[in-house]
DNA sequence: CGATGCCGTGCAACCGGTTGCACGTCAAGC
DNA sequence: GCTTGACGTGCAACCGGTTGCACGGCATCG
């Protein structure tokens, strides 16, 4: 007769008051304003609402409150393993806070972000947007329905946090050329990343900065594949360093290189960027350290704090730091 | 005058009634049940609708119908990337059905597990438990409030998704054997994992089958760290090929194998499980490929037909197949 | 031409909490 | 001893939808 699993009735405020001989409005407020009445009353309601295994209902309360008691996260794509850290970041913050969190994937299509935005944000308080494709109009939009929290994007005006990985990458630059490399190619991810512009920017400006010569090869797709077909492309610029969007594409170079029998760092170097993989690699990868958990975390508290009613717009910015492992190296 | 951002007001069904000239159930009805009313009365609802804006709110949707439109997964670490595959089938599972997902982090921790099911449970239409940690009791207890699937868990009486290791184990430890292995060693994972008792099992029944030696290495944690910890009494073992729990302590015994100045394959052969990071290694990992986007999916998909009515507690096993790659070869 | 029944719509109760306001009680103040 | 005020509690409205039931109009049937 156990057939009725899962369908646990939980009893509801109206029945405790009955229980306990008071009414409804004293059962809600020895939950949510236990100040509010005398520590006596407070004690016996208790006692009777767990006899009776009473929990707040979690929807009727957002409903008169109209505060969801949720958050939402909503990422390019959550295999993509610059994420899974960040999100577990976020993750910790909102549980810390109360809060529970609802996860979207984009899918890395700019249209579904957008789909998936709207919807999520109609069931709670506030949205994380990592990393977003959308254009800022669309942004813009949604941050005008709901409190909305970006991550490595900058909108004016909106509360954000920026991963700073431009002096990281410079780090990244002069390492290599005190190294002796005189010419190295960024190879870059996704066109409509902020992330994608700050690096290739701050590469270039690095490079002019030192006098050396920079390429450039498109990569577009962050993905071990893509980093393994543009290996071509990137020997033929003739570089003799290559600094890549980020790990998952310095991986595949990598692979690519060894398979065309270049090794590394000998003959040719590779620096990642958000070291996400680079300490389970081997030869372990030179990067840039992003914390994402970081940031991730960040980005929930200044969220919560805006739904507290601190409407300033912070614009966070969190550091970064080069990390050398090996596979970088002076030039053949 | 901006200051208001995201404090987006909507309509309600009662102003949308009110500016098309009907009463409440009437737009309650163009939207949840058109059939039920004439195609010109709906047809009139929606047009003054979508020129005010309004959109059904959610949270009083799931008050009156009792339904979240909501599910929640719980995994015990996001940042494992056996996980993010999964969780991204889960979701786009669950987004086809018109339903949000609300993710829960364990920590690895059974005691933190137990809370954040319990809080979930509360407010979601029931739960997927992926590689619960928890024991049978808590399982089944939680079971009993609220409808939920596991994911690697065989709790009789449950739904569940099982991705059957043990075939791809077996081939496994037949690949080796066949290379002419005579003696290899299992790694093991987390305790209280079932995937890793099964996988243990596994390796074991088709040892002894095919007349090999097999030993154990417990490495208890499924880290990168753990694998280059262990690699010393991998070694110890005197056995020439070793089996890990999972692909991230493949990676690090790998790792620690090149530390040690081991070639792979020619020196020692390795095979991982789950094929989540093989393919982005050099050399590739030869691996049990488990398609966790699948078993996320299949889980959604049976929690949603539970709530449809369904309570076969159906147990869906999901096969596996041994991928090799380049971490096998014949012993020294 | 009146009875029957179906169908589209409205009324009002309900889901399970929260909260402004009113009421009663009791202690302090004059 | 009566007024004043503070304080603890209850009443009832409200959050924004859903839904059982009743009602009225129209077509069908006898």
């Amino acid at each position: 007769m156990a057939q009725q699993r899962g369908t646990g009735k939980s009893p509801t405020i109206s029945e405790v008051a009955a229980a306990a001989g008071v009414s409804k409005s004293t059962v809600s407020r020895a939950f949510s304003r236990p100040q509010m009445i005398t520590a006596e009353t407070v004690a016996h309601v208790m006692e009777v609402a767990t006899r009776l295994g009473y929990v707040p209902n979690h929807t009727a309360q957002a409903l008169s409150t109209g505060r969801a008691g949720t958050v939402a996260i909503v990422v390019p794509d959550i295999a993509n393993p610059f994420f899974p850290p960040l999100i577990r970041g976020a993750q910790a913050a909102a549980d810390q806070a109360g809060f529970s969190l609802l996860l979207g994937d984009a899918d890395e299509d700019p249209t579904r972000e957008d789909v998936v935005v709207g919807k999520l944000g109609r069931q709670t308080d506030g949205i994380v947007l990592a990393s977003s494709r959308m254009t800022e109009e669309q942004i813009s939009t949604h941050a005008e329905r709901r409190p909305l929290v970006l991550i490595n994007r900058d909108v004016a005006g909106l509360p954000r946090v920026l991963i700073d990985t431009s002096t990281g990458i410079a780090a990244a630059v002069e390492h290599l050329a005190e190294l002796g490399h005189r010419h190295l190619v960024y190879v870059s991810g996704p066109t409509s990343s902020w992330s994608n512009a700050e690096r290739r920017r701050a590469v270039r400006a690095a490079g002019r900065r030192l006098g050396l010569k920079v390429s450039a090869v498109a990569a577009r797709r962050s993905t071990y594949d893509a980093g393994v077909q543009h290996v071509g492309a990137i020997l033929d610029t003739g570089a003799s360093a290559a600094i890549a969007f980020d790990d998952l594409l310095a991986q595949g170079i990598l692979a690519g290189l060894s398979a065309r029998g270049f090794v590394v760092p000998e003959q040719f170097s590779v620096v990642g960027c958000d070291d996400v993989l680079a300490a389970t690699m081997s030869p372990p990868l030179t990067t840039v350290s992003a914390h994402g958990a970081d940031a991730g975390r960040t980005a929930v508290e200044l969220l919560l704090s805006y739904l507290g009613g601190d409407h300033t717009a912070e614009r966070r910015v969190l550091d970064t730091t080069l990390v050398v492992r090996a596979t970088t190296a002076p030039p053949a």
